[in-house]
DNA sequence: CTCCGTGCAAATACTTTGCAAAGCG
DNA sequence: CGCTTTGCAAAGTATTTGCACGGAG
């Protein structure tokens, strides 16, 4: 069975741009990435195309960081470690499951909801800034 | 020692609607709360005291949903459930601690980073919307 | 007199949307 | 054709900011 092409030309360059990275783009991000390559690209196609992974499942947005909505096309359950001053976002290697289906439960019999997803993250300085903030401390 | 006014009468007023509920609510919600009681409040002020509480760690970001940033007084470790139909967002009650200090150093070593804090949420239809949703699917 | 807090309106920043045209099977 | 995708610009929404005024010490 050939690749069967679902993906306009932009949709598909989009996405691609997407799942090459592992930096968690914004919308913004994504379209000064592909504009130089494709000069008559528009944001409002990239906000429309993003929508549209979403609403496929094949990307999911891990939050507003800054004020820019954040997007990973890694489906599967992992962590996020979020520098809260550059807002660089990083993946954590999966380990240890913190949150297993008896948390599910907890959850659902305490609020009385019906849990479907859950999401943790760590906030901190990544070592760039870390850097920065020792050289700033040093130069006092 | 009497209590000492930090406050103006808006901040205060301010303070003590968050305070004094347990919605996690967006600096609209405070604004439209308050404004019958303060007609000359206005939603600036709102925004630029949110912002003083933040700065003084009485106040914190639990982050942005459906558009709009949602605060918390409650500066103590605990998780969330949001539901992602109303975005009603309800305290999960404390009980096993997930995430430890071995968890950070995990983190900080993997990212090499500076771990500060972490979140965790929970997704999901509350029990409202999922009364809401049975109706619909039985309505079929 | 000075500083802090504030209303008001303008400015920003991000995202969504209406519409007509282009693309594609 | 008929349905989908798109560019463009305008609109929408949330938040921040400049400025001048006003109140407290």
């Amino acid at each position: 069975m050939q690749t069967r092409r679902n993906f306009s030309a932009k949709r598909e360059a989009i996405y691609k741009a997407i799942v090459n990275t592992n930096i968690h783009p914004t919308a913004e991000w994504v379209y000064d990435k592909l504009k130089p390559e494709i000069p008559d690209l528009s944001l409002g196609t990239v906000y429309r195309n993003i929508t549209v992974f979403k609403e496929m499942g094949i990307v999911k947005s891990i939050g507003v960081y800054n004020g820019q909505e954040r997007y990973d096309w890694d489906m599967s359950p992992h962590s996020h470690f979020v520098c809260t001053a550059c807002f660089k976002i990083t993946d954590i290697p999966k380990g240890r499951n913190f949150v297993d289906k008896s948390m599910y439960d907890f959850v659902e019999s305490e609020c009385n909801s019906e849990v479907k997803s859950h999401s943790i993250n760590f906030f901190g300085l990544c070592s760039n800034c870390r850097s920065v903030s020792n050289l700033t401390t040093q130069s006092k």
